[in-house]
DNA sequence: CTGTTAAGTGTATTTTTAACACTTTGTTTG
DNA sequence: CAAACAAAGTGTTAAAAATACACTTAACAG
């Protein structure tokens, strides 16, 4: 079924997810050692991507690559933006990697960048060897290759979209609170938010919608649970240009 | 300098001018006759591209690409989206095409789209050999390959922008009128203004500054000129989100 | 000097945003 | 079983922004 690697063209994979504190992103540890003593070369961060097949599109090559690394299907996939700058492989430490790893390649590749949101972090990581663990965005610091840049675009995308589209349920468990829906803005918007204001917003959103059901198991007053009904969302929607704050 | 093409890759551009009526959209005809009788097989529109040289970064592509058409260099040049399906170009009358004209390159093509903003449609088109019009977007209907959706993509991407930043004043002359802007507005964004608040709204703009001069030539009261300072706009810019409507 | 054309201007109303603090409910602990 | 704890839940007022709306002015053309 799948033919060639083109050699020039990958997807590049960014894998949200909100743990109810923070915004979090998955990555994979690449350590590189020396050949002979076994002595760690380097080891950094890398977001997750891969080469396209020459009969798949580009929906379907982020699908791929992040139900390689998640086991999850039908996750919300939003392109973002494409890198091809000259330079954007030529870190030694990226030349060595691809030269041990990737020879069949180019070191001249485009990337087509996507981001995917979870609805949680308890996620089964198909480790495959591999060392994947979530970072909280505002705690990453450099990242290999040009990924740290490839990452604020994602943000910046991410943050735009979750401002007029109602893209932020994909990251929210199926029933929540009207705090986790906060918190959950709050953390990907980088703001603080009212809370009286913020359910006075909320409580026009008739997508947004109460269930006969309340929080279990918390030692405090427990909260009444909500759903996001995309059917209402579809067919109440106007032509308004900002969905949020 | 300039070395191989990269034949899975192109750019596409989506030239926009604005003639104080309408936005329009530089096209190209493609037209193929039988080899023989020379009679036309089909004729068509298309939006400009071309592969990208693998010493090439994508800005610098589409740089080129439009230099190309219009000679003009330092234009606004916006990457909007990719696009990677694997029907893209396979309509009968794109795969003629192709092989005739480029028979050395892939049919497996991922395209990177660029959008860039002309101040006026008054440009010194080179032909070279082609028929190159300006079209109001309005009246264009079917392009050739899937430059339709793609045209789509850049326009619902350019309304995003303006609304957002002051990207609209690189098509409009140095020194323009309010009422000018306001048309602008209109046809970009496909909405009626209110004539005062949309002053109203431009006054608050510290970056929007009144010249010394006014409208020459009309047979009317003449206008008030302005020019957009960006150094004024970088200096005040807060963090707002929506810059217009 | 009259007609034509687009420029330019202000106010009142409605809507939206922003700021702000106490009570309630269920759980835990002593 | 009473008290302490923790987060849920709830309204009002003031300021700012958006909307709707019609007449006067300046230059040119004939």
């Amino acid at each position: 079924m799948e033919t060639n690697l083109l050699k020039n063209i990958s997807v590049d994979c960014v894998i949200f997810g909100f743990d109810m504190e923070s915004l979090n992103v998955l990555l994979v540890e690449r350590t590189m050692n020396a050949s002979q003593s076994n002595d760690t070369l380097f080891s950094d961060l890398t977001l997750t991507g891969h080469h396209i097949y020459e009969n798949e599109d580009l929906d379907g090559a982020a699908k791929r690559i992040v139900n390689d690394l998640t086991g999850l299907k039908n996750l919300v996939l939003e392109q973002f933006y494409s890198f091809g700058e000259l330079d954007r492989l030529q870190h030694p430490n990226d030349q060595l990697w691809i030269d041990q790893f990737e020879g069949a390649l180019d070191k001249r590749v485009v990337s087509i960048g996507y981001y995917s949101l979870l609805p949680s972090l308890n996620v089964n990581i198909k480790q495959k060897g591999r060392v994947v663990k979530w970072y909280p965005v505002n705690e990453i610091s450099e990242l290999a290759y040009d990924h740290t840049f490839i990452l604020e675009k994602a943000i910046s995308h991410l943050r735009y979209k979750l401002r007029y589209e109602p893209i932020g349920f994909e990251m929210l468990p199926p029933k929540f609170t009207l705090s986790q829906m906060q918190k959950l803005y709050e953390a990907v918007l980088g703001v603080e938010l009212d809370k009286r204001n913020f359910r006075k917003k909320v409580s026009q959103m008739t997508y947004v919608v109460p269930l006969n059901e309340k929080q279990k198991g918390v030692s405090h007053k427990p909260a009444q649970l909500f759903m996001f009904s995309r059917d209402v969302y579809e067919k109440t929607k106007t032509e308004r240009y900002d969905f949020f704050v």
